[in-house]
DNA sequence: AGCACGCCGACT
DNA sequence: GTCGGCGTGCTC
């Protein structure tokens, strides 16, 4: 009898034998099958045939018992599997989960089918019926007949009787049936992006693995050069993964993707229903040419068909998961293009260090796009000395002189100023001023933001929540409570009293539905509003043609604690916080508030010498032999016995020093030391980049340690706060 | 993830 | 005496 090895979608690190019955003899990897575990049936994946000769008889051998009427998954998927279980230490059942997030993805649907004209009849037609055949005769998709009356601009009605009638038939959409159609010439590029649209084409046309950074100023038409290189993939009839960090597409950007391609692309992120879900896996995994753009948890879908990967905004953190399988999507995206071998695009106007390092040393390609549209300037970027200033007057607290001087020109003139502050609520800590009371977060090691407008205090770390109070839980006294610092809640409410006629909009990710951010968004494009005050949130993709100033409230919010990439963050956020105004023929002005305006942050922002900027940040890295000159793993310790965890992390610690050409730094309190009632240590182990250190890291999970500490592996680790 | 097995307190 | 709490460890 022939054995397989089985993988659950579960917590499990191994794979288990199974014998193959003789009328299941067809089983090959990577199909889907029923087997007997324990007391139940599970479904779970062949990872791979073995001969009977490797079995022991340590165990008795059950048999599988039924194989899933579902596609296989690709053999490309499963080395992907393997590569990120050993890479991150991860169990690969758990890596399988992700692959298979959902078992009722493996059952089929029908989701779309191409509608034909059925009549053979030669017989005259009246002219909407001919109008019909026509369309159709293009092959147009659509679920049922509502959608297809839909897209033909027909009623229901009508397409009913002619289904009665036979003349209209649908089939089921396959792969080759599949219309892509392509609208070309939509777009005029210049000499420099004509050149890097043919480069890309070409290492798509070629299929070998390929990594080429795309790095362009803002408005350089980055997308709409790499959406070049998406197309040629999709007449090669390939399939194409766009990561974004955070799906923050918005309609009208949806829209144009789905006008050039024919086609909507398929959105794979948290908020997509299960059953849209399903429907997509099934399409991936049967080789359909699409493109799906998604979050960092799209990297995980079964293609089969892959012919590019776009990870868009690459030096973004948000593609790094910190929280149960912990892998940094854009490098698994790199690993995944290497097994499928097609090329991937890095996108980004301001690159990380790792991906500079990767073009210097030669591994990756680069192309730089450096014209913006129209010839539009690149933003005058000014710093404001802080410490000059005069001190807090005449309602003035977080806008300093220059700063409001700026924004009554801009708003005499009659253009849009936006406020950049990266911080939500109304004030980021409260203080009792009677007995120094700072009130904190019960279960985090964080303090609580007040939210003024909702009339609540909130953790952001955990999300937990409790009324605004009056009297403090510290000394019992009343009216001594006083809020510290600025959010922009508060941001706006000195803007009211400075600009009491301006039209002010707030927007942030916590603030109203996403209808509401969105009418906020169009208000600003539509110059209703005069100045708008955002965090993170607007920095990115949003386009506002009135948009002439863009003020950074506190440039150096992002500068303090000692995290190694918190320079180059910094850059990356306010150069693309800068990069939202003086898109059209005015130039646009960026004034950022800081108190170290001699920082070599500042001043890289201030003369728009990128490149020495980070030429310095990858000689401190190299100097101090940081990543990526080098490798740190986490090894976090996590319960609810302080004692008992850091003491384990010592002793963790210990047995990791003993290892050759290792440093260990730590254990200490690990970022976010308190989250949920959980406390969390954290060592780190530095070792050079060719050091194996995953399999001596799996030992030590597998090593006796107390049952009540949780201990997780975070391979490549980047917060360091 | 389940589920059985096992070792302690509360209760008919 | 037994029921049932969940902490521990195994599942080919």
């Amino acid at each position: 009898m022939d054995l397989v090895d089985v993988v659950l979608p579960q917590r499990l690190t191994q794979a288990y034998t199974y014998g193959v019955p003789k009328s299941l003899s067809f089983l090959e990897a990577g199909q889907f099958v029923k087997v007997p575990f324990g007391t139940k049936e599970k479904i779970g994946l062949i990872w791979q045939k073995r001969s009977k000769e490797t079995h022991n008889n340590d165990f008795t051998l059950k048999e599988v018992s039924a194989c899933l009427d579902a596609p296989a998954l690709p053999g490309q998927t499963l080395s992907f599997a393997r590569w990120v279980s050993d890479y991150t230490v991860t169990p690969l059942g758990l890596v399988l989960k992700m692959i298979v997030p959902q078992l009722s993805f493996l059952e089929e649907r029908i989701e779309t089918y191409v509608w034909r004209w059925a009549s053979e009849d030669r017989k005259p037609l009246t002219r909407l019926r001919r109008q019909i055949k026509t369309s159709l005769e293009k092959g147009v998709m659509a679920e049922n007949l509502t959608q297809l009356a839909s897209r033909l601009g027909v009623s229901t009605t009508t397409l009913k009787t002619l289904e009665k009638e036979g003349m209209i038939e649908k089939v089921p959409a396959t792969r080759e049936e599949a219309p892509i159609c392509i609208e070309e010439g939509l777009l005029t590029f210049n000499d420099e992006q004509g050149r890097a649209v043919q480069r890309l084409q070409e290492s798509v046309r070629q299929r070998a693995f390929q990594v080429t950074l795309l790095d362009g100023v803002t408005g350089s038409g980055k997308t709409e050069v790499y959406q070049e290189a998406v197309f040629e993939a999709l007449r090669l009839q390939r399939q194409v993964l766009i990561l974004l960090p955070e799906i923050s597409l918005t309609p009208q950007g949806l829209a144009r993707f789905e006008r050039r391609f024919g086609q909507k692309p398929l959105l794979w992120h948290s908020g997509v229903s299960e059953g849209t879900k399903a429907v997509i896996w099934q399409k991936v995994i049967k080789g359909s040419p699409c493109v799906v753009i998604g979050a960092r948890s799209a990297l995980f879908l079964p293609f089969s068909r892959l012919g590019l990967v776009v990870v868009d905004e690459e030096h973004e953190h948000a593609y790094k998961q910190e929280q149960g399988v912990m892998y940094h999507a854009r490098d698994m995206a790199v690993v995944r293009a290497h097994l499928e071998k097609i090329p991937v695009i890095l996108a980004s106007a301001t690159p990380s260090v790792e991906s500079l390092v990767n073009v210097a040393q030669g591994k990756y390609q680069e192309i730089q796009l450096t014209q913006r549209y129209a010839d539009a300037t690149l933003p005058l970027i000014t710093l404001v000395d802080r410490r000059k200033e005069s001190p807090p007057a005449g309602g003035k607290r977080w806008i300093g002189d220059a700063l409001h001087q700026k924004l009554q020109e801009v708003l005499e003139a009659g253009q849009q100023s936006l406020l950049f502050l990266n911080r939500r609520g109304y004030a980021p800590l409260t203080l009792c001023r009677r007995c120094g009371e700072r009130l904190e977060c019960p279960s985090c090691a964080s303090f609580l933001v007040e939210h003024r407008t909702k009339g609540i205090l909130m953790c952001h770390q955990c999300g937990h929540t409790k009324p605004t109070m009056t009297q403090c839980p510290g000394c019992g006294g009343e009216d001594c409570l006083v809020a510290c610092g600025p959010g922009v809640e508060r941001l706006k409410e000195e803007i009211t009293r400075l600009f009491p006629l301006a039209r002010v909009g707030v927007i942030t990710s916590d603030q109203g539905s996403v209808k509401e951010r969105a009418h906020q968004l169009r208000a600003m494009e539509e110059g209703e509003i005069d100045i708008l005050i955002g965090t993170q949130m607007i920095a990115k993709g949003h386009h506002f043609p009135g948009l002439t100033f863009v003020g950074v409230v506190d440039g150096d919010l992002g500068l303090c604690g000692g995290d190694l990439r918190a320079g180059e963050r910094t850059y990356q956020l306010l150069h693309q916080v800068a990069g939202r105004c003086g898109r059209e023929e005015v130039q646009g002005h960026v004034m950022i508030q800081t108190y170290a305006p001699d920082h070599p942050v500042m001043q890289a922002l201030s003369s728009g010498d990128r490149a020495a900027f980070m030429d310095a940040e990858i000689e401190a890295r190299r100097q101090f032999q940081m990543p990526p000159f080098s490798r740190l793993v986490g090894v976090i310790f996590s319960g609810s016995d302080e004692g008992l965890i850091s003491q384990t992390a010592s002793m963790v610690g210990a047995k990791l020093a003993r290892i050759q050409n290792v440093v260990i730094l730590g254990p200490c309190p690990a970022p976010l030391s308190r989250v949920g009632g959980q406390f969390r240590w954290r060592l780190l182990v530095k070792a050079e980049k060719s050091h194996k250190l995953q399999g001596i890291l799996e030992k030590i999970l597998k090593e006796p340690h107390p049952s009540k500490v949780r201990i997780q592996i975070d391979v490549d680790p980047y917060s360091f706060l």
